[in-house]
DNA sequence: CGTTATACCATTGACGCCCATGAAATCCCA
DNA sequence: TGGGATTTCATGGGCGTCAATGGTATAACG
């Protein structure tokens, strides 16, 4: 299973694209689309471009497909999920042009930083990523009490 | 598995074809049929047409013949589906004519939003999708403690 | 004979693919 | 351990191809 990790800041180009970053190409390798798969956020409180992997839309797929595919609960999940999805494929240098709506959704001028979140990963507005992450960190202390029962990995990290 | 996904925007020409889009056909080249299988959707809280390949009709076609062929529900469920399908085959460069009674049912006027979902795709009148979308979002969030047994996407969707 | 449907062709704009450049990190060797 | 060589990546631009769209010709049909 593919492991993202860690932040890149990458240029987007006159053209559009932008390089996703090689340590995410490289969780990528063994999958049968050769490029990954980006939907909005549907938070109410951020807004970016979440990605993954094209095996892990089929997983989604073949979920829904199992459960009732006429219910109403599950036509508004199709629709969402798989209405806002786009395929956006590597170019020869594992470069992806992000589409204008998307661009829109998380304002991404001419910078994109790609953050992993394990088993998918985000793109955000660097601006819009550090005041997001800082009031996270807020939130994380006012939390600190809570999330104390499990180990925690050090007062700063 | 051919697997639908993203939404895509085509024109509606003074003779009434649409192109399907090009990763649509994709999803069907291995098809007997060269073509798309479309009727309306029978949901009550939105207009649109249904669309898949044969394959997928094929095993429709198959699971409701497993079961008890003669129920009443699944006498009607067959009628409705397949008396209201339409086969419409692709010309040459992959377009499609909808019938007018489909058209009319969508309320597409010049402008058809193919939207995959998975499996099958929907074909919207623009602006409906939009609406509708919008909605299904909000039920969406609203749901998604229940949807969370599911693989989850990532932390927004 | 007129009307409608189907097949064929032509245009254009976007996108995919290729190569070139430069910077940075890594590796190797002295 | 320091310095040089090599490779990997991010980035930029040019060109060819394909897809969407519009139009025309031909065939089927009333």
């Amino acid at each position: 299973m593919a492991l993202y990790l860690s932040t890149f800041i990458n240029r987007i180009d006159s053209k559009g694209r932008v390089s996703v970053p090689a340590p995410f190409r490289a969780a990528l390798v063994d999958e049968l689309y050769n490029g990954i798969v980006v939907f909005p956020s549907f938070s109410e409180i951020f807004n970016a471009v979440e990605a993954c992997g094209m095996a892990r839309m089929e997983r989604l797929s073949a979920g829904v497909d199992r459960l009732n595919p006429f219910s109403d609960e599950h036509v508004d999940f199709a629709s969402v999920i798989f209405g806002a999805s786009v395929q956006l494929p590597f170019d020869g240098e594992g470069r992806v042009i992000l589409p204008d709506h998307l661009r829109a959704h998380a304002a991404i001028d001419d910078q994109a930083a790609f953050v992993g979140r394990g088993a998918t990963f985000q793109i955000w507005e660097p601006g819009a990523l550090i005041d997001f992450q800082a009031e996270a960190q807020s939130r994380v202390r006012a939390a600190r009490a809570t999330l104390a029962l499990d180990p925690p990995p050090g007062d700063g990290a």
